[in-house]
DNA sequence: TTGAAAGCGCTAACAC
DNA sequence: GTGTTAGCGCTTTCAA
């Protein structure tokens, strides 16, 4: 049924059935009490794709996003969707493989015209890319960062992160520190990087060794642990560039290193993914706000201005949480209570 | 740019343009070519919501799901937008959330007027508010049963599945079996209860004991599994209904009740998830097969007859993964690798 | 406040 | 094979 339909037959014009389903149009409350009641009755509904054609506005933020395997994307995409839906917006998802052409993929974004675009691909898309397929629309990068300050990015303080991860390990009394980062060449990669190497140094702690995974799962720390020791440094401490690679490593560093955690080395990733809770590892982690991460990104994506220049660069405080792996049982600063949350600002 | 400025631009109609950029159209190739090349150069690209229009197709698949957090949905979700993408799709995701009205978060699947919805919500939604949002469009169902025959299904043979399971125990030489279900409501969960009790009985096991977690999730195994105990049932051998209770019900069984897995207890679960493999669970599990389910949903959803009484309900085979939680180390049917795999019809 | 009318950018039926 | 024309179902002027 269509407007115009529904229009003749309750006898208005076709314009006010439009003005009836337009907020703060110029409409008399009975007319549109009118209008909606029979639209309810008979099933009306606006079709929005003719509404997209007229207003050039089609309520639709692209998401783009590149690996749902590391366990933290699948619980950010899902309230991600689910803050665009409150708000009346719907989410059309790009899921950028490395094998395919990416522009190709992503003509999408610029054929179905979508209002916005929320890039949660921490890897692969090339800036480049990037910039020619939210051209002219309202980006958010989350969790990745652009040399472009012309680009709104939306990260939590990874700099302040590691530093409490680096003060934590400080406190235990670890002084040999492994750094296993995951992308060596992503800007993220490399803040987290820097920053804890600046921040070991200013506790006059030693880096003792580090590994790249090269990516960020299960499987690339497990392998990057074991290349760490096999250089032949000792550390009392290893600190993975995010969860996943942790877990892998954590598994590694006990299944075949032999090495106990954490008396022979304490262990911290970043993100606080589900699994980081479970008894097996209990890792010390430092959270992402995905609260905080998620609601910015909504308000950017839906009300940022459109011109150039405006674009904001926000970082979002997260939360040190401590767990076994660094603290063991009983032991440390931690007893009853195997769990401790330090907010960082 | 719109096509008609293109065709000023290059001195032909406002039609061939569009014809140039429609497969199979009635145009010289020579003509085709000459637009084509000069949209290439003036950066034209036809826009997508005028031809929704005009066509009444949108090209977008609406994906309707509910638990992003059974790690088993984003793999199967990632890989389903990318089997979508691959044939000219885009996909618009639709959360369903337990707390909010769910008929009006599905209104947008009629006014998106999508061309077809994949349903992955194996929970939450009522039949009544499904076949509400996908009158008259094409469905599929994925891990998800219906009454109606109407409606088009794939999913895994859960019959067989949890049928190979019950003879791996038996296999085994278990004979006092318990089962953690996680939503006994829902159809597919009625069906695995159902099909392993038969299977049982059939080769003489007895079922001990029977928990439900009343969700999938870590901490429902882990809670169901401490409550088949409590029961006071000594089961050495445990199905659960999905992995990921698996997972926690293995935990529960080792750190809470001090159980050894495999020797005092075995375990399996369902779905085949990727920490499944971990060396820590290393869980005996039916593997789902995810390219046949991805590649059968998006054939479907693109190409079915849209008639009524033309729905198919499609099995597909799904694979025995057999690791530690059943054989241990070195003993049992298993030695040297610890995995075995075994094609279930 | 309401109705009439002109598009939004495309597709498709129709004539040539 | 190509151009002309009439919509697709809305939004938004413009008059009344």
């Amino acid at each position: 049924m269509t407007s115009r339909q529904l229009a003749a037959l309750i006898g208005v014009s076709q314009s006010a059935v439009s003005r009836a389903f337009t907020p703060g149009s110029s409409i008399s409350p009975a007319m549109r009490e009118r209008i909606l009641a029979s639209a309810r009755e008979l099933g009306y509904q606006p079709n929005a794709i003719a509404s997209m054609l007229s207003t050039n506005r089609t309520n639709i933020i692209g998401i783009v996003l590149s690996d749902m395997r590391n366990p933290f994307y699948p619980g950010l995409i899902e309230r991600l969707t689910q803050g665009l839906q409150r708000v009346g917006r719907q989410s059309l998802l790009f899921n950028v493989t490395p094998g395919a052409n990416i522009e190709e993929q992503l003509q999408a974004i610029r054929q179905y015209n979508v209002d916005g675009v929320i890039v949660v691909a921490a890897t692969i898309l090339s800036e480049k890319a990037l910039s020619w397929a939210i051209e002219g629309r309202r980006s958010v990068l989350v969790n990745r960062l652009s040399l472009d300050r012309n680009i709104t990015t939306v990260c939590v303080d990874n700099a302040a992160g590691v530093s409490a991860i680096a003060d934590h390990f400080h406190a235990l009394g670890r002084r040999k520190v492994g750094y296993v980062a995951g992308m060596t060449k992503t800007l993220i990669g490399r803040e987290r990087r820097m920053a804890f190497v600046t921040r070991l140094a200013e506790l006059g702690m030693t880096l003792v060794g580090s590994a790249a995974a090269g990516e960020y799962s299960y499987a690339g720390g497990h392998r990057a642990a074991q290349e760490l020791l096999a250089e032949g440094s000792r550390p009392d401490a290893i600190f993975f560039a995010n969860d996943i690679l942790a877990l892998g490593g954590m598994d590694a560093l006990r299944d075949v290193a032999g090495l106990c955690v954490p008396d022979d080395v304490a262990i911290a990733g970043f993100d606080d993914i589900a699994m980081s809770a479970w008894p097996h590892y209990e890792l010390t982690t430092f959270a992402q706000p995905v609260s905080d991460i998620v609601e910015r990104s909504v308000e950017l994506i839906c009300n940022a201005p459109l011109g150039d220049g405006d674009a904001r660069q926000e970082i979002l405080s997260g939360r040190l949480i401590v767990r076994r792996s660094t603290v063991g049982a009983g032991g440390g600063p931690v007893d009853g209570d195997p769990r401790q949350s330090v907010k960082v600002a």
